[in-house]
RNA sequence: GCCGCGCUAGCUCAGUCGGUAGAGCAGCCGAUUUGUAAUCGGCAGGCCGCGGGUUCGAAUCCUGCGCGCGGCACCA
């Protein structure tokens, strides 16, 4: 019998008899690896424990631990529901069942819906199957014969995606207990190594092979992890999202409600709008200083300036129309671009006017799909903080540059330090010609480059108009939330014949760059509010101090405290109500109010202030006009980037 | 839009077998003048999402619609 040379990690060769298996290695190398060992990695692909080792070449065992393990869990505990569902409702059909992120579903096929009840049972009977610890075992099948298996087994989703595996590809299948399953593999060694940190978390419709043509299959999600102790830290995240959640959080503080008469459109109460206007006045004010000019335009506008400008033909079922007299039809502008051209075509533009930044708080209607409403996070009325910017083609990379560097500066203001920026390139169907897409995404990547962003590229996801960067933002518990989006757009100016004159005074078109940064005011705001959990830093808070009395004695004190600290713009409230100031400060903590300012008797004869921060047990006795200042400082818009 | 689940007081929720509805908190009123996360007492509050049906009788059963929630699909 001959040897192989394999090697380890650390570089170290090892001599190993050829066709020895992965465990066989790990038990070559210690007792505790060996019970350790969960797969193999052969020349950077997984591989099961139990795969005969025929050549030389670079290994390394994979525990548990490693985060391939924590995979091979997720998929293991996907194959225990499957083999659990089949066991427990022989009639269904199972489909696919892969890894997520925290987890794994598997899609189902069934008449009947899955209680939570279900749930519960199979969650039950994957725990036996966990006891049961049976031998998980590669099979390497003839196309047709498993086919045809699955087919006798009723089992049509199986033998279709058999059908659908390119030629070259062996089926494989796994065998754990009475079970099969099609699958590329690899796997745990015998369900016993899955344990038993995981849950099922719900049942949710799904379309076959994710297509909303296809029968809807009922999806059953789970969650996996290596110990208890990292389950419960997960569900523990979950709990704390859930009370982070911004429909929640904008009730109680009393910020906006949502009511059915209008479906995803916001009513802002005073609190609400108050945080809506300092990130507008933020915004607007970033924008003057970045060489923007704001612009208003109209809500309406006939079909035909939408049929012009391709909408129309595109987009017409997710527009709101309205009927007027003489048979005209309006529709509520779904984005602002086509006014931006109207007003960017008066009079005759100059190579010397571009380019031109117009801005507009513009407030836009698209009648969504029900099903993808979501608090203020999905609306079908929201504010986008629009600008578009007609440019030469040369332009566009100094453009570019120049977004990425505002972009990134204000996401920081609001404390966002880490972005992602996504890229999309050139789709199959598209307008324009290759020289200009080269150019136009050649110049996307070198300003995001340029400006040290992390990119992530999306080959063909393009607009059919022009490549796009999207802006994507981690909040304070790690989840991503799309934002900022920047896009080149050949088209429009072409269909709406926006033209400047060049040097020679000849008519060319401008290109016109989409972009945002907030998005949406609405659907940052809901990230905002997740992302501080409602604790806002003093700049952004809608009340920022309230001022309460401990006795009616102070009443007249607090009244001038609160005027002060209002003539120094500070956004602050008067609490002189009869209650203990216990109450006040567990009311006004509950309420999320950044700073408190306790009066007595004692302050009023002293001209003195108890500052209480958010959160904080102690507080801070202060002169009034320290205060003040003090607060006025920590209240300033930041000024980063001015 | 699709699948599933839900909708009872401002909020969170209970409501048995079909017999016309309950709690806590919030609110209002009163007492209490109080020193840093809940003072005490009282009162008021409901088209049980909306419509139709079954029934002597419906919050409860059936049905249509609306909205919400979790996903899927969508996101110019």
């Amino acid at each position: 019998m001959s040897e192989i040379a394999l090697t380890m990690p650390d570089g170290s060769v090892r001599p190993f008899a050829r066709g020895g298996t992965g465990a066989d290695l790990a038990a070559d190398i210690s007792r505790s690896l060996a019970k350790r060992a969960v797969a193999i990695r052969v020349g950077g692909a997984l591989r099961d424990l139990a795969e005969p080792l025929t050549e030389d070449g670079a290994v390394e065992i994979v525990t548990r631990d490693d985060p391939d393990g924590l995979d091979l869990i997720r998929h293991d505990a996907a194959h225990a529901l499957a083999e659990a569902a089949k066991e427990l409702y022989p009639e269904i059909q199972i489909t696919i069942g892969p890894v997520i992120e925290n987890g794994f579903y598997y899609d189902f096929s069934r008449a009947e819906p899955f209680t939570p009840d279900d749930l519960a049972r199979l969650e039950e009977r994957m725990r036996e199957i966990v006891d049961r610890d049976e031998l998980i075992a590669r099979e390497v099948w003839d196309r047709d014969e498993a086919a045809r298996f699955f087919e006798g087994e009723g089992e049509h989703y199986k033998a279709e995606i058999i059908r659908s595996i390119p030629s070259e590809e062996p089926i494989t299948l796994y065998r754990q207990g009475g079970f099969l399953d099609l699958c590329r593999g690899p796997h745990l060694p015998s369900t016993g190594r899955l344990g038993k940190a995981f849950k099922l978390m719900s049942v949710a419709g799904a379309y076959w092979r994710g297509d909303h043509r296809n029968e809807m299959l009922q999806r059953i999600y789970g969650t996996a992890w290596r110990t208890e102790k990292e389950l419960r830290a997960y569900l523990e995240r979950l709990e704390e999202a859930e009370r982070r959640d911004h429909r929640r959080l904008g009730r109680e503080m009393g910020l906006f409600h949502l009511q059915e008469e209008a479906a995803g459109s916001v009513f802002w109460m005073p609190k609400g709008w108050t945080l809506f206007r300092v990130c507008e006045d933020y915004m607007r004010m970033r924008l003057d200083a970045n060489g923007y000019v704001e612009v208003k335009t109209p809500q309406l506008l006939d079909r035909a300036l939408w049929e012009a400008s391709g909408h129309w033909e595109k987009f017409r079922e997710h527009m709101f129309v309205a009927e007027a007299a003489e048979d005209r039809l309006f529709a509520l502008k779904p984005m602002n671009c086509p006014g931006h051209v109207q007003i960017f075509k008066q009079g005759i533009k100059s190579y010397r006017d571009l380019p031109l930044r117009m801005a507009e708080f513009g407030a836009c209607h698209r009648n969504e799909p029900s099903g993808a409403l979501h608090g203020i996070m999905r609306v079908r009325a929201f504010t986008q903080d629009d600008a578009h910017i007609f440019a030469t083609e040369d332009q566009v990379t100094a453009e570019t540059e120049r977004f990425c560097a505002l972009l990134t500066s204000i996401y920081a203001d609001f404390g966002f330090e880490d972005v992602l920026v996504k890229f999309s390139d050139r789709p199959e169907v598209r307008a324009g010609e290759d020289g200009v897409w080269d150019k136009a995404e050649t110049a996307l990547l070198d300003a995001v480059n340029a400006a040290g962003l992390e990119v992530e590229l999306n080959p063909g996801e393009g607009a059919f108009y022009g490549p796009k960067l999207e802006f994507v933002l981690r909040d304070a518990i790690g989840r991503d939330w799309q934002c900022g989006t920047f896009q080149v757009d050949f088209v429009l100016p072409e269909r709406l014949n926006a033209t400047y004159v060049d040097e020679s005074g000849e008519r060319r078109r401008p290109v016109m760059l989409h972009r945002a940064i907030l998005g949406s005011f609405e659907r940052f705001i809901g990230v905002l509010i997740e992302h501080y959990a409602g604790r806002f830093p003093l700049w952004l808070a809608p009340v920022q101090a309230v001022v309460a009395t401990i006795t009616s004695d102070a009443d007249d004190y607090a009244r001038a405290v609160c005027a002060r600290l209002r003539e120094a713009g500070l956004r602050a409230e008067l609490d002189l109500r009869n209650e203990k100031i216990g109450y006040k400060v567990r009311e006004h903590s509950v309420a999320k109010v950044p700073v408190m300012l306790v009066v007595g008797r004692r302050e009023a004869e002293q001209g003195t202030v108890a500052l209480r921060r958010l959160g904080s047990q102690q507080q801070e006795m202060l002169a009034v006009g320290d205060s003040i200042h003090t607060l006025s400082e920590e209240a300033a818009v930041p000024s980063r980037g001015r």
